[in-house]
DNA sequence: GAAAACTATATTGTATACATTGTGATTTGG
DNA sequence: CCAAATCACAATGTATACAATATAGTTTTC
């Protein structure tokens, strides 16, 4: 993408995960593109992208709308992201090079840093984490797996997951984590792909939780 | 989408399957609004919505190629695709209604009538064929994972896949759509999925065998 | 003669004007 | 007063002109 349309992507994009333009709302492409700065051609550019995405969704009558997710919603997306994190894992522990792993313990003992106090430095976390999984995703080395998981793990939802993390579920993620690294090292495909099933579904049910008010202890022990 | 795009959208993919535009050609969007008889807006967005669907690929430099498939892309894609039309089969077999078993029965009905002759009517299995996954994916009741497959069912390899089926392989797929069935009217997830994995798998190796020269009768028995 | 820079051309990116279509309000007929 | 039709308005869809950028061919310089 150039420079206008991938600015128009950008900033609705953040305007949707932010929560200025709440899920439900209509939006009209001419108020977008006054918002961004450029032109309504650019603006439908992001749009249907935003779109394929389900960050944005249409109308019958073409109108479009910030998404509105259900916790069904939520968790279809989860179970996907499961299935094709988990296959991305194993394929990685079959393929994963050297610099490769070397790049994921640097990356795993930064998290580690991040959480190992009381008052969690979340913003390092995040960062890291994300390096993690993109690393697996390189590893994995199949640019269809990358195309399609690029559909969920960026969407509103999973990005809030992480907001409603406390430091035990942070250091449990590191432990997570850890043990892919184990799995990786011995090229064990199988116990990679458990591994990061689980860590998906824990994430869920930590979202869950978060959103129902509810926060039980058990779950996460 | 409204009528050119739609219409340059069809065309375009039209041509990529008929194999009018060959794998790895260049492609100028000024060319194919005159083909298509529309401007080149229309065409740029039809052109965006091919590469997301990795019918198209573009350069560093913003120029656009019809894809290109090695063997272990088209590996990928049946793995992917086997993983979640798995998971379809399996939601399927919990959620699925009475009306839609029905037109399940009744569309394998069809498929089977296409195939039981030594002369079969593969247009009228194609149609079936798509109908009865259709259907499946309907049951399973994911909005995320119908769009998910959507990026994966309808791309040139897998559309070829079927031309190289023999009477034997139709009537094989023909058995697996029976025993899907059978494990819907029990609810039996389990066996769904393992059913349908194994029904893509297979698929993968009929094209691979063809594509490759050699068919040995042994891989299908 | 080779390499680098520059110019001409081809292609894509963006803005804007116009066409089409959906939406809502108002009016008119019953 | 209600319903249906019609008109005005608002939003999206498309075409075209122009801008920015890449590509290739030529020239220039060492």
């Amino acid at each position: 993408m150039s420079r206008a349309s991938e600015l128009a992507y950008e900033q609705i994009r953040a305007m949707i995960l932010s929560g200025a333009l709440p899920p439900g709302e209509q939006i009209r492409e001419e108020w977008l593109a006054e918002q961004c700065g450029v032109s309504r051609t650019p603006v439908r550019e992001a749009l249907r992208r935003l779109e394929s995405e389900l960050f944005i969704r249409r109308s019958e009558r073409q109108r479009s709308f910030v998404a509105d997710w259900s916790l069904d919603d939520i968790e279809d997306a989860f179970v996907l992201r499961g299935l094709m994190e988990g296959l991305a894992a194993r394929r990685a522990a079959q393929r994963i090079t050297p610099a490769q792993l070397a790049s994921l313990t640097s990356e795993n003992r930064a998290i580690g840093d991040a959480v190992s106090t009381s008052t969690p430095d979340v913003q390092a976390f995040l960062e890291h984490n994300r390096n993690f999984h993109a690393t697996i995703l390189e590893a994995a080395n199949s640019p269809r797996l990358t195309n399609l998981l690029a559909r969920l793990i960026e969407q509103p939802v999973v990005w809030r997951t992480a907001q409603s993390y406390d430091v035990a579920d942070l250091q449990r993620s590191h432990k997570d984590h850890s043990e892919l690294l184990a799995a990786f090292q011995r090229g064990d495909g199988g116990w990679a792909e458990s591994v990061m099933a689980g860590h998906i579904r824990r994430a869920f049910h930590t979202y869950a939780d978060a959103h129902l008010g509810k926060k039980p202890g058990g779950t996460l022990t």
